[in-house]
DNA sequence: CATATCACG
DNA sequence: ACGTACGTGATATGC
């Protein structure tokens, strides 16, 4: 017994293609339609076990119907190029697949389905068609049931005779005098004008077909008969448009439509090409050994080379492999013991060699082994290398080269990526598809304690990552990152681990003494909220709070409706409107402080203290999409200074006893780099006169002398500034300034008039971002934005405000990357104490003796100013105290 | 596990 | 005709 299904591709595609998040592969090709296109495939094909199938396509160029009508399906949104490309992709995987793909030219998917659909109703075949658009639905007869995918992946209705009967009311026959009377605006098919889905149903129960309808047209009455009389050949045509023709020149046999096996040599390469590493996967699992497929897609064996390491001692490693040679290095901590790391296995792979040692570490020769490993000055090479290199350094006070860390480097590719495991790395660049247990000790940082790491997995991956290094490395220099990798991003690696593993000292006596101060606040406060409510209830409940203030309390709500997820937004600026309404509202935003100080400030940071009193961040050099840092564990980016109370926080973090902080922050930075990179000549002239910059853009905006610039004058122009960083909106600005969208409109136009070059500036980050889907800072660092290709606006409205912000956000993180680095060496170089422990974005900060402050002072300037060299200076304020507290 | 809020640049 | 300024991380609540 034959089962078909027939599928049309172009509009399961379609589908497919927005029914996922975007996915791009390394080389930059999107592919979540195929991967979604083949998601279902397989589903249909497990669920209906067809016997027969086919995938049929639109071809390029005119159809047949537009010889008629040249207007059929004009004024269509052309297809994005993202979705467009993967067509083929989709003709290859199909291919692999061994389903038939059939394509007719003048004819489209449609008409071939029609066609073969017709052949297999009266051949009694049972027949399955599957589509993303309702037209399909003609299709339907006693054999033949229509499947329309109505949004998502697994959303679809089935259609037999008495679905189309209970949905419409109509015959299949009928359902296209339906598209002949109601148009379908997708086709550009325009029926009767008047007449939609539910007259042209009504009209076809009474008259039951288009012509008939036709040749009583006179019988209709009021105002749809005359549009009806008037649009007659009208209709016709539109009939005739949307009949599908089921008599299509398409040549097949029965057979040639068989459902086969699976090409599964071309279908891994085709899917390794893709980077599908789940169907991979799927496939391996159903079909056995691994190595055979490998070799049977005519892969490299890599496992074969892999049993071909030879293992020597770490000894006989050191004496072969010679002083500078590329190693790769893993190794494995004890996970209980994250701060302070014990560890247990280092793992050295030499690929030039072919050598490889594991080395089990003992608390005797830990010191000794880091130091071997520095005295060869071997260029490392590894992924995560930021925590093999905390390790070494933690047991001796050694330098360590680190040459080519993988995760760093596909940062770099795309920065736009939440993580980067080594096994999606290994299955890109070297093709290697691991199973799931090998994926999972691949992926993470891997630890001692991780359940079944064996030493011999270290040496996995070192042997892996040297085998998907190559293409990486390619990629990186055809995008011309590789400059900004060797100079910059590496040497950071380094520079990180030394801070961390400074840390920074945190009186926990001075927190908790803060904390006691906060938690009578919160009480306090606690006591006069329930008083003016009436009721005790928890305040930190937005939900519980909301109903409070505007339902029981009857505060009135200043913004029309609520917010996304349907609840009255307690947010901070709303509050602050309100807070001469009731006595209460004050009281809440005062509790909030309080009580985010003490969770976050204080209970959150304690249990972070270590037991030399310091604490030791983890600065994340993979994880912001600007080129930024960002810490964690505690964040030390995020210690509060706006609020003198807040501020207080600081007074625990203290210098070590004879030494003093000293910071340098960059003055201006983000405004100078739009200065500098616009080549706005107002702007520079101000920086280059030492001016403040507000004043100076209120003055010349506003059109006021600069000594007449009132402060509210300088703050507009300050926001202003700030917007101008961010792709402003008028209404973004009005909102930060508290005035009307289109005033705040006024003050952009205002100051684009003004500062015409960085209006150009901006305008131009705009359309290579739309041209290339991506930004470039200063020094090459890139930012992918697939959010120009949304069909929301409001996400290409975003991508555009990305565009303004990356360069600029980037360039300032890429030189305070560089300055990091000078800073670092320079002072380790001159054989100071002093070391670098923090960076803020746009701050540095160093501990060290306080004989050392001078020079430390003016190596922190140097190095800042130092690291770019643009139209506009770089100036950095700097501040000596005893603790942080004291750095203003 | 997602959302809301708020701390920083 | 859309809803709205860029980049982060930590905490608490509530499904």
């Amino acid at each position: 017994m034959k089962k078909l299904i027939l599928i049309d591709g172009n509009s399961l595609l379609f589908r497919a293609y927005f029914a996922m998040r975007p996915m791009v592969t390394s080389k930059g090709m999107h592919t979540q339609g195929v991967f979604a296109f083949v998601n279902m495939l397989n589903k249909i094909i497990t669920d209906y076990e067809p016997t027969h199938m086919a995938v049929a396509f639109d071809m390029k160029g005119g159809t047949f119907r537009h010889d008629v009508y040249k207007e059929y399906k004009a004024g269509r949104l052309k297809t994005p190029p993202e979705l467009l490309s993967q067509i083929p992709m989709m003709h290859e995987v199909l291919e692999a697949l061994n389903i038939a793909v059939l394509e007719v030219p003048q004819y489209e998917a449609d008409d071939i389905i029609g066609t073969i659909a017709a052949r297999a109703e009266a051949d009694g075949i049972d027949t399955l068609v599957i589509s993303g658009d309702k037209d399909e639905l003609q299709l339907v007869g006693p054999h033949v049931n229509v499947l329309i995918n109505k949004r998502g992946m697994s959303d679809f209705d089935l259609y037999d005779i008495d679905a189309m009967k209970e949905r419409y009311g109509l015959t299949p026959k009928q359902f296209i005098d339906l598209k002949g009377l109601m148009g379908d605006s997708s086709d550009n098919i325009p029926g009767v004008p008047g007449i939609g889905e539910k007259k042209g149903i009504a009209l076809l129960e009474e008259y039951g077909s288009l012509e008939n309808l036709i040749e009583h047209a006179d019988e209709v009455k009021g105002k749809m008969g005359e549009k009806l009389r008037d649009n007659i050949e009208t209709a016709r045509m539109s009939k005739w448009l949307a009949t599908i023709n089921t008599e299509s020149p398409v040549e097949f046999e029965w057979e040639d439509l068989e459902y086969k096996y699976p090409d599964m040599e071309k279908l891994l390469a085709v899917y390794t090409e893709l980077e599908f590493s789940t169907f991979i996967k799927r496939l391996q699992a159903g079909a056995g050994v691994q190595s055979d497929f490998a070799a049977s897609a005519g892969m490299t064996d890599l496992s074969e080379g892999f049993d071909q390491i030879k293992r020597v001692s770490f000894e006989k490693f050191l004496s072969d492999v010679k002083d500078g040679s590329e190693v790769y290095i893993e190794a494995a901590a004890d996970a209980s013991h994250l701060r302070e790391p014990e560890i247990r296995y280092i793992c050295l792979y030499s690929d030039e060699k072919g050598l490889a040692c594991i080395k089990e570490i003992t608390p005797m020769d830990e010191a000794l082994t880091a130091e071997a490993l520095a005295d060869k000055a071997y260029r490392l090479c590894g992924c995560g290398l930021k925590r093999v290199a905390y390790s070494l350094i933690s047991k001796s006070d050694i330098d360590l080269k680190l040459y080519y860390d993988l995760q760093i480097a596909e940062y770099l590719i795309d920065a736009n990526r939440q993580k980067y495991p080594l096994d999606k790395l290994l299955l890109r660049y070297a093709g290697y598809a691991a199973d799931a247990a090998e994926s999972s000790l691949l992926s993470d940082e891997i630890s001692y304690n991780s359940i079944g790491l064996e030493p011999e997995d270290l040496l996995k991956r070192a042997y892996y990552s040297a085998k998907a290094r190559p293409e990486q490395e390619k990629l990186l220099e055809e995008n011309g990152l590789k400059n900004l990798f060797d100079t910059c991003e590496m040497p950071l690696v380094l520079t990180l681990a030394r801070m961390e593993l400074e840390g920074i000292k945190c009186d926990p006596d001075i927190l908790r003494e803060t904390g006691k101060e906060l938690k009578d606040s919160i009480s306090r406060l606690e006591e006069e909220i329930y008083a003016g409510a009436g009721a005790e209830f928890n305040i930190n409940s937005p939900k519980q709070l909301g109903k409070v203030l505007f339902e029981k309390l009857g505060i009135t709500y200043p913004k029309s409706g609520k917010n996304k997820s349907g609840s009255y937004s307690t947010a901070a600026d709303i509050l602050d409107k309100l807070k001469d309404d009731n006595k209460i509202v004050a009281d809440v935003l005062a509790y909030r402080k309080v009580a985010k100080l003490n969770s976050t400030y204080v209970e959150g940071l304690l249990p972070l203290i270590g037991e030399d009193g310091r604490v030791r961040p983890h600065f994340m050099q993979t994880v912001a999409a600007t080129g930024r840092l960002s810490c964690t564990e505690p964040n030390l980016q995020n210690i509060p200074i706006r609020d003198e109370y807040g501020r207080l926080i600081r007074k625990a973090f203290t210098a070590r006893e004879g030494c003093v902080f000293t910071g340098s922050d960059y003055s201006q930075i983000e405004l100078r780099i739009l200065a500098a990179l616009s080549g706005d000549e107002s702007l520079i002239a101000d920086f280059k006169a030492g001016k403040d910059i507000h004043r100076a853009t209120a003055s010349r905006v506003f059109e006021i002398p600069e000594d007449e610039v009132t402060a509210l004058d300088r703050t507009r122009a300050k926001a202003v500034n700030f917007g101008v960083v961010y792709g402003m909106s008028g209404f973004g600005l009005g909102e930060s300034l508290n005035i009307s969208r289109s005033e705040g409109q006024k003050y952009i136009n205002e100051y684009f008039a003004k500062h015409t070059a960085v209006k150009e500036y901006l305008d131009e980050q705009v359309r290579t971002g739309e041209e290339t889907r991506e930004v470039r800072t200063y020094f090459g660092r890139i930012r992918k934005i697939p959010e120009f290709a949304s069909r929301k606006f409001m996400e290409r409205e975003l991508a555009k405000r990305l565009a303004m912000n990356t360069p600029i956000q980037g360039t300032a993180a890429d030189i305070i990357k560089i300055a990091m680095n000078s800073v670092s060496t320079e002072l380790r170089e001159r054989g100071l104490e002093s070391k670098l422990i923090l960076q803020i974005h746009d701050e540095l900060i160093v501990e060290g003796p306080e004989s050392e402050m001078a020079e430390v002072r003016e190596i922190l300037e140097k190095c800042m100013m130092s690291a770019a060299d643009l139209a506009v200076e770089l100036v950095c304020d700097i501040h000596t105290g005893d603790t942080w507290y004291e750095l203003k």
